[in-house]
This record gives C-alpha cells, sequence and structure tokens, in this order.
DNA sequence: GTTTCGATATCGGTT
DNA sequence: AACCGATGTCGAAAC
C-alpha cells in the first residue's frame, strides 16, 4: 500500500498532484481542509465554506465528508469527467456525471493535506443474514414456518410484484408468504395483502397470506388482523450469529 | 484545521494515538492499512484481511471504506463504547453499538498511516429540490397540477400511511395527490392506490387518485391506467437548478 | 423509544 | 438502458 503525500499545498501544486494520482486506477485520493462545495443535478446544494474531507476511489466514486454522520455531505456514485483548474489562485475541481447529468464542485480554498493510497480490491467478502439467505434456509425447511408446508415456488411473478415464497398448507391450502429480514412495518402487510390479492383472483380460491419476519411493528400487526392475515416469527440471523462479539467464534 | 499524523505506527504506538485523539470531540481519526474486519449485529460479515481505510468521526460514527463505492464495507453510524486492546502484537479496535446491539472489530494488521484532523462543525448547508420543498410549492399553486384544485389538506394519516395533499377539484370531487421527487415507480401507484381505497370507502364517496411526479415508469403507468388513476408531470427542481453549470449562477 | 417516510438514496440483479 | 426491490439502508420528524 503506496502512499503519496503533501501538506498545505499550493494550488498548481495540489492541482499536479491530483492530476497525477486520479490517472491511477487503484489509487484512493484524499484532500482535506477548507472547501467551498457546491452540488447539481437531481436536486442542488450549497453549504458555508468550511471543513471537508474529499475522497475519491479507483472506481470514479467521489464523496465529500463533515464532521459528523456515515453519510458524505455531498457525493457521486460515478465521476465520468473531472476538470481540475486554478480560479483566482484557488484550486477547483469539477466532477460530472453523465447520467444522471449531475455535478460537484470543490473550491480548495485551504487545503492542508493531500494524499493517496494504493488500495487493494477486496476479498473475500461474506454477509450473513440477508433477506436473499433466508429465503434459502426457509425454501428448504418449510416446516419453520409451519408444519405440513410444501414448498411450490420461489420469486413468483405476479404483475404487481414477486412472490417471495409460495406454498400448499397441510389442509391444501395455498399459501404465499413474505419475508423480511428486519421488523416488518405496514409497507410489508400492503405488500402481502396486494400478493394475496392477485393471487385469490387469478385462481379462484381462498388464499392464505403469512408475514415471516423476526418482529412486527404494532401497527402492521392490527392491520395484519384486519384483513386476516398471519404473522410468524422468523429470525434472520441463526441464533449464534447474534451474540456478543466474546462467545462468538467469528471474534476468538 | 490542526492535523496529528504517524506513519507505520507499532500496535502500542498505534493504541496510544488512537487513545488520545478519539478523545477529542471534533476530531475525524482515520487509519489505513491492512485490516482484517469483522461485523455482527443485525446482520454478519467477514473478508479476507486487506486494504481499508478506517473513518471514526466526533459524533462516534464509524466506516471502513474499501478501494470502490461510494458506501462503506462496515459501518457504524453510532458508536457508543470504543474498546482497544492489543492480541498478539496485532492492535485491535472493538466498536459497540447498543440499540440495535452491533458491533465492529477491527485488526490493524498493517497500519500504514493514523491521522488526525480537527473538523469545524458543517454550516449553512441548503439543500434544493426535495420532496418537502414540492409539496409546499404545489400547495401554494395547486392549479400547477390541475385547473380548479382547491387544497383542503396535507399529510393527512389514513390510518395506511399519510396523503401528501388531500383536494377537491372544479366538479367538487375529493382528490388524493401522491407525490414524487423522482421518476415515479409501481410502489408509488400502489400508494397511491391504497391511499384511494382507505378514503373511498371512509367518505363513502367517489375518489381521484393523482400521481405527481416528474416522470413516471412504464409499468407505473400502466398499472396507473389499469386502476383508473392519473399522472401528471410535475417537475422537482426549478428549470434553472437543473441546468449545466456553466450556465448555473451557483457555479458563477 | 417507536414508527414512518424521504433520499441526489446506493447497489445489485434482471429484463 | 430501464426497472425493481433489498438495504446491517441512514436520518429526521412525528407521535
Amino acid at each position: 500500500m503506496l502512499l503519496a503525500q503533501l501538506q498545505r499545498p499550493g494550488a498548481s501544486e495540489l492541482i499536479s498532484f491530483l492530476t497525477e494520482q486520479l490517472g491511477q486506477r487503484e489509487a484512493l485520493v484524499q484532500v482535506a481542509g477548507e472547501f467551498e462545495v457546491l452540488y447539481s443535478g437531481r436536486a442542488a446544494s450549497t453549504a458555508d465554506a468550511g471543513d471537508f474531507l474529499l475522497m475519491i476511489k479507483g472506481d470514479g466514486s467521489l464523496q465529500l465528508h463533515s464532521h459528523r454522520g456515515v453519510k458524505p455531505v455531498n457525493w457521486q456514485p460515478q465521476t465520468d469527467a473531472l476538470d481540475l483548474s486554478v480560479e483566482d489562485g484557488v484550486a477547483v475541481l469539477l466532477s460530472e456525471r453523465r447520467s444522471p447529468p449531475e455535478f460537484v464542485r470543490v473550491a480548495f480554498l485551504e487545503p492542508v493535506l493531500a494524499q493517496s493510497l494504493r488500495m487493494q480490491e477486496l476479498t473475500g467478502f461474506v454477509l450473513i443474514g440477508s433477506e436473499a439467505e433466508m429465503q434459502q434456509s426457509l425454501a428448504r425447511n418449510p416446516e419453520v414456518i409451519e408444519e405440513g408446508l410444501t414448498l411450490l415456488d420461489r420469486e413468483v411473478p405476479t404483475g404487481v410484484g414477486g412472490i417471495d415464497l409460495y406454498a400448499r398448507d397441510a389442509q391444501g391450502r395455498l399459501v404465499v408468504v413474505e419475508l423480511k429480514r428486519g421488523k416488518a412495518t405496514q409497507e410489508a402487510v400492503h405488500q402481502l395483502s396486494r400478493y394475496v390479492e392477485t393471487v385469490s383472483a387469478q385462481v379462484g380460491e381462498q388464499v392464505r397470506g403469512i408475514l415471516a419476519a423476526p418482529a412486527v411493528s404494532r401497527p402492521a400487526l392490527l392491520q395484519l388482523e384486519r384483513l386476516g392475515l398471519e404473522f410468524r416469527e422468523v429470525s434472520a440471523l441463526p441464533d449464534s450469529a447474534s451474540d456478543a462479539p466474546e462467545q462468538l467464534p467469528l471474534f476468538g
């Protein structure tokens, strides 16, 4: 992980540095200091001149961080063109994105630090506990949802969205299952209700609807009951994975 | 904007640095190098040891960036407790969040750089083109949606969500308006349809539903037509704000 | 604290 | 390229 760095660069010095470093695919380039930042595109934003940390990655993503929060103040998921210039003795960066048309402009009023890191690609990243994983697991073990449940299909398109799990219960009734990896809200109930209505109209028979999630909000549960739908508690993670780190093999 | 920095620190050196710097409220602290990162909480994740950039802000937010993307690989919006230690000669950071219970653990296998920046609070940030702004504007000028429209209320709770704009048309019919600041999808149509159904059942009369957005997806438009609902094109931004930066006063 | 909803959402997958 | 849905969504406002 190589590193190049400048402290308190002048305008033209900063421009040279950025021109050189931003050409490199693996570089993560940062500039910190007092900037003036503008954004215009899907929306538009301005702010007083102040302290920012600019980060540009090798894939063309750009983000400007302020003193707080995980989310950057301004950003671009993709930069298609970068323009560097000096205006009135101040280095200026203009980042352009073609689709949607968007621009971020940074005037480096007082750059304190500019640096570049070589970042190797991230490998072996694994996320446990996604809804996709939960769906796979329940597809293999539908009895976790209900004894006697037989899986018919997954991700069934209905014309108004895809049904997560489509099954038949012990009494032979059709069952539509909507999964949520987190606490289910009214929105999930609406989704389920929409699927049940659609399928019911298509097949011309009674269809059960089950919302399967680790928890439900109170309003969602009330709505479920009003609509004659059901809730089943299903945890997204295997028990061990939600333990404290001291008890986790991961952290051993 | 003060700055403290260490290059290629040893484990205990890094621990001392972090202990000192993380105590300061205004500090934005970064460590770059080869790490091993683990996360466990609502979900869980692992990855191979590799290059990361750790950023911890004064508000307790933490993020770990990889070589690409705006989104960090791992993060914590809030850190309630930080623990620093040395394990087998390697500096280790454990960040804990109480609610929901979550942990991020970073083992600094080969720290290349550690630095701290004093970041002043962001001031004067203004975002133009939010849905809230669009709603205000349309509430003042409902004729933009339709000639003869009279506003009755905004953000009306229905038991299944809030209606953006509630109005009466020239013929005296009730109108439910759903706003979207971007291209409207099937989800927006579904939301609108729910509101129209609910209001219609409550008042016992025919209710019109209008989806007002700068654009609508084709499937969403078809669905609107099937349900007897309407679409009105309404731009989120004043025309000038979506111009190219050369033409923008903002960028002059 | 819980719930809801907007977001320049981002991101990935599928059509 | 458009579209759809999940996200460890985050974040703020309303209750």
